[in-house]
DNA sequence: GATTGATCATAC
DNA sequence: GTATGATCAATC
């Protein structure tokens, strides 16, 4: 099991790491169960940041290395032979998200003109491996651990649910006025900025089909989802 | 406490 | 600069 092979393990390249079925990856994401990020980080070899402000995406990765995914900074799941999205997901005691959840960044020039079903928001959710982790901010790092990881494809319901929000965003991106969408829109999914900050820039569309130069935005899950 | 806009590190 | 991984922090 994962808590007993030796450092040495983790030396292998991610291919060699790559879990080679779904429930070789379902294993090895549940015998992480119950580890604190510390001990977690020690198997990977890697410290523990003081906090996560210089680190924010720190315990994904980590995960990442853990679980052996593959895609990098590809537009591919993290584990492209099982077709298989790893998020992690901070959670307070009582179960609440303690975050939004990212989930891609838009291209603001051709969604309006994708279908739902090829869109980027539902190739990433179409089957996501949530590993939950302590999410308070109280809480020290080292002394976050990793919950009990769950496999999840949306149901009709909640398919439905995003797609209706996508379309709506999607139509309004494609009208043009992407600046007048704020983080308010939509109900499950929201459009915000995905930058580096406030000075980024990316080709968008203005109300009369003109290219202009907007804030990059993203699709993110409300915590409520 | 929840929410929205801003931001951070890193690989290529 | 664009992609990945997200959380920060001011404001509601």
């Amino acid at each position: 099991r994962l808590v007993r092979v030796s450092s040495q393990t983790y030396e292998m390249s991610r291919a060699a790491m790559t879990p080679q079925s779904e429930q070789e990856l379902m294993d090895r994401a549940a015998a992480l169960a119950g580890l604190s990020l510390s001990e977690a980080a020690g198997l990977a070899g890697v410290r523990v940041p003081a906090d996560l402000k210089r680190a924010k995406g720190w315990t994904g990765s980590l995960l990442e290395v853990l679980l052996g995914a593959t895609a990098g900074s590809r537009d591919e799941p993290d584990f492209e032979a099982l077709g298989i999205e790893l998020k992690t997901i901070p959670l307070r005691l009582d179960g609440h998200p303690v975050e939004t959840t990212f989930v891609c960044t838009i291209d603001l020039l051709s969604v309006a003109h994708t279908e739902w079903e090829q869109s980027r928001v539902f190739r990433k959710l179409r089957r996501v491996l949530w590993v939950p982790v302590h999410g308070e901010r109280a809480r020290a790092i080292a002394e976050r651990r990793i919950g009990t990881p769950f496999l999840w494809s949306p149901d009709a319901e909640q398919e439905a649910g995003l797609r209706w929000d996508w379309e709506e965003l999607a139509g309004k991106i494609g009208t043009g006025d992407v600046d007048s969408i704020t983080g308010h829109a939509g109900t499950y999914l929201q459009v915000r900025p995905k930058a580096a900050d406030s000075r980024a820039r990316r080709r968008g569309l203005d109300a009369e089909g003109r290219s202009i130069s907007v804030l990059p935005r993203g699709f993110y899950l409300r915590q409520k989802f």
